[in-house]
DNA sequence: GTCTATAGATTGATAGAC
DNA sequence: GTCTATCAATCTATAGAC
């Protein structure tokens, strides 16, 4: 590879388009443009156009629900070692705190975002199916965590308040990416900590709400 | 208009596409052969592409919000009448409530609530501009409705957990509208009271919290 | 108001030189 | 691996007959 980051350059323009102006919008003359690479590279690394698609979520979901995993594991370790159940917030922190640290990591971590978005948006098609299939397993592990979090709870009230808890993360770190009419007063909580403070306490009283 | 529902079938045919392919990825030619009209009667009818969102958001947005808002004004004379604040779950209810009925209400409106979370995950452009333009006025209110159901709470704490609330709901009922892959044992909450009954309970105790 | 025909621009992909 | 040149398909919008 005598331009041995073409395809990475490819991955970061291709990352920014396809979250900005969305996937049909974003022409790979675009692409290659703002890569700064031939508009005949992305067929010759990738394939075509849509194979970008299982490239980016690829590298940007790998590690992080690698890193959500480690603190599930942890909580799980701690749980076994203290002798009792593991704790709803510990879980919903365990997703939520790797997110937040991703989002502050870089400007292509908040185009990233932004693209799931997109992606959960969509009815069907290769972003939103790509990505469902990266997240599976891991939500299947929080599950049943949360299952033994809250055993008085029935498993089917279980998942749904964890989806609502889901749903109402990946909103908010989505819209917070993007501008919005804050009302008078309102600061748009930009620091991770300001909205972790916000948000875990409202999500740990949802799930743990009486039944 | 010797065809005088012209302009509503190319609206119908409209949302149906934008919804499913997105607005870029939705032709002219594929929505007029929907619609069973001619390729050039959009442009007669509406003046071009982008024109037509302005009509599908004010077609579904007019009386969805107006019902809505009929059932905030119920509340809050019940609260001036009895002499109470205003509860949390009841503003919680005058949204949600009017929203299962209008996707209960055709095929359409739940292609209407997917294209709502389009324009949503979009970082600019017409769709999300239309969208927020609409909203505002009753996101304003129900802050104000919140705020007092809640006194004892941080102005700032109150903007937020209803923005979080909103999240969950809006994201809630996008998703639901989709294709996902439901665990084993788990149903989808087809029924919009089975939904309702799971969804209040989370959200009103996330709303009424300890600071 | 509806229709055909077409202009004018843009797209993803690829053949072939280097 | 990179680049130019180009093909074939698609798009929105519009001119003009009826």
């Amino acid at each position: 590879m005598s331009q041995p980051d073409t395809k990475q350059r490819i991955l970061d323009a291709a990352e920014q388009l396809f979250s900005r102006e969305g996937f049909h919008n974003a022409s790979l003359r675009a692409i290659t443009a703002a890569a700064g690479v031939n508009l005949a590279a992305v067929n010759y690394h990738f394939g075509g156009k849509e194979a970008l698609i299982d490239a980016i979520f690829e590298r940007r979901l790998t590690p992080l629900n690698a890193a959500r995993r480690k603190r599930l594991q942890a909580e799980q370790e701690a749980a076994r070692r203290e002798g009792r159940r593991p704790r709803a917030e510990a879980v919903l922190r365990a997703f939520i705190e790797p997110t937040l640290a991703f989002r502050d990591s870089s400007q292509g971590a908040r185009d990233f975002i932004t693209l799931v978005g997109r992606a959960l948006s969509e009815p069907q098609g290769l972003m939103r199916e790509t990505f469902i299939r990266h997240m599976q397993p891991l939500l299947h592990t929080m599950t049943g965590m949360m299952g033994a979090a809250l055993p008085h709870l029935p498993p089917q009230a279980v998942f749904w308040r964890l989806f609502f808890a889901l749903a109402a993360t990946g909103q908010t770190v989505c819209l917070l990416d993007k501008p919005l009419p804050w009302p008078d007063g309102v600061a748009p909580l930009n620091r991770s900590d300001d909205l972790l403070a916000q948000i875990v306490p409202f999500l740990t009283a949802g799930m743990e709400a009486a039944p």
